[in-house]
DNA sequence: CATATAAGTAAGTATTTGCTTGCAAATATA
DNA sequence: TATATTTGCAAGCAAATACTTACTTATATG
């Protein structure tokens, strides 16, 4: 195979990982499948990762910086509640619909090493998209517009529901579930909860 | 060891997979480990299911019978469509609670193998709690006592979410994650998006 | 009581796993 | 151009995997 630098394998390294695990299930993620995908051996992917370990790790840093640093964004503009909400929800469900394979690599590994790192990572990236939701909710409620006696952590909570039921359904429907709208459909549920 | 009926040794069997899912993650449930945790040999394992996959099946049919037909009972009753609502959220609540290596169990090894038959066990066992909250939601309009103009389709998905997020919260928050009357708050939340 | 069956074990099996080794060739740097 | 570094590969490693085999012992049944 044609020479190519570390940056540029590590990239399709951790894209094939992601391809993998969607198409085949995390169990059949070895480094032999990998390096097969590739079309590299087995050998050249530990030039690149010190183990299989740091590929997942890896994945998971760029999920941080992408998928929580652009809700972030969202999440601290100078929008209203309400469109900021709408915007969170919408780009979580594009995120998870574009990347099918990435949710399935967080819980099924997180659960199925009940590796410590792993744990951390995912709680981390729940409970920050929890934390956006409520500061954009209390937002909401500080400017008049939503009811000052909504349960702010237990609709924070709920709010959690939708993604990841909606990832539940993406891999159980094999991908084929199609979400007309379904950011839209779901915001006007969360608004009836906010509204006063 | 003392010889036993296969009856109960399944029962052990099947009782140490969740054990095991719960504590030590999926991927330490080989059949060495299993056979460990008994304390009984590898092959005695294999006189009592012929394979590890069926031990798996025989647990989500356990779940089928156990859970899911409970909530049918529930959902079915006589009582009202809030009564019933918030029954078969609070069962829901308790049984994910009390059986947490189930549903890392289930989703797990569904996202693991990409094996068909448990992804099509899971996508009923999902399915059937959607429908049987619509049921009831449509009851709730029938009766006059919710708003007709509900996307019932909608809120049953959010519904979901409950218990789905939950039970991320137990995964990762290592069982420790208390949920006082988390049912509760929950369906008041319910009643907001149902009343009219 | 005799015998068939069910439940147990220790020690295998072949296969798969993550990862290493020894060496070749491409590229960067002096 | 000479040398050092990086990237690649084939082959091999020990450990783990699900499951089998050959044989023993307990229990139920005629």
């Amino acid at each position: 195979m044609i020479r190519q630098s570390t940056e540029i394998r590590q990239e399709q390294i951790k894209s094939a990982v992601l391809d993998i695990i969607f198409t085949d299930g995390l169990k059949n993620l070895s480094t032999r499948n990998l390096a097969k995908r590739i079309g590299m051996s087995e050998g050249a992917i530990f030039r690149h990762f010190t183990s299989k370990q740091e590929i997942i790790l890896a994945i998971i840093k760029d999920v941080k910086r992408e998928f929580i640093g652009s809700l972030r964004m969202i999440a601290n503009s100078k929008k209203t509640p309400e469109s900021r909400l709408k915007s969170l929800l919408c780009a979580t469900v594009k995120y998870l619909t574009d990347n099918k394979g990435i949710t399935m690599l967080l819980f099924s590994e997180a659960t199925s090493n009940n590796d410590t790192i792993l744990k951390a990572s995912l709680q981390e990236i729940f409970n920050t998209q929890k934390k956006l939701v409520s500061k954009i909710i209390l937002d909401g409620i500080a400017s008049g517009q939503w009811d000052e006696n909504i349960p702010v952590e237990n609709i924070a909570m709920l709010y959690m529901g939708i993604p990841v039921s909606l990832n539940i359904e993406l891999v159980l429907s094999y991908g084929e579930f199609h979400a007309d709208n379904f950011c839209s459909k779901m915001m006007i549920l969360m608004l009836k909860l906010l509204n006063k």
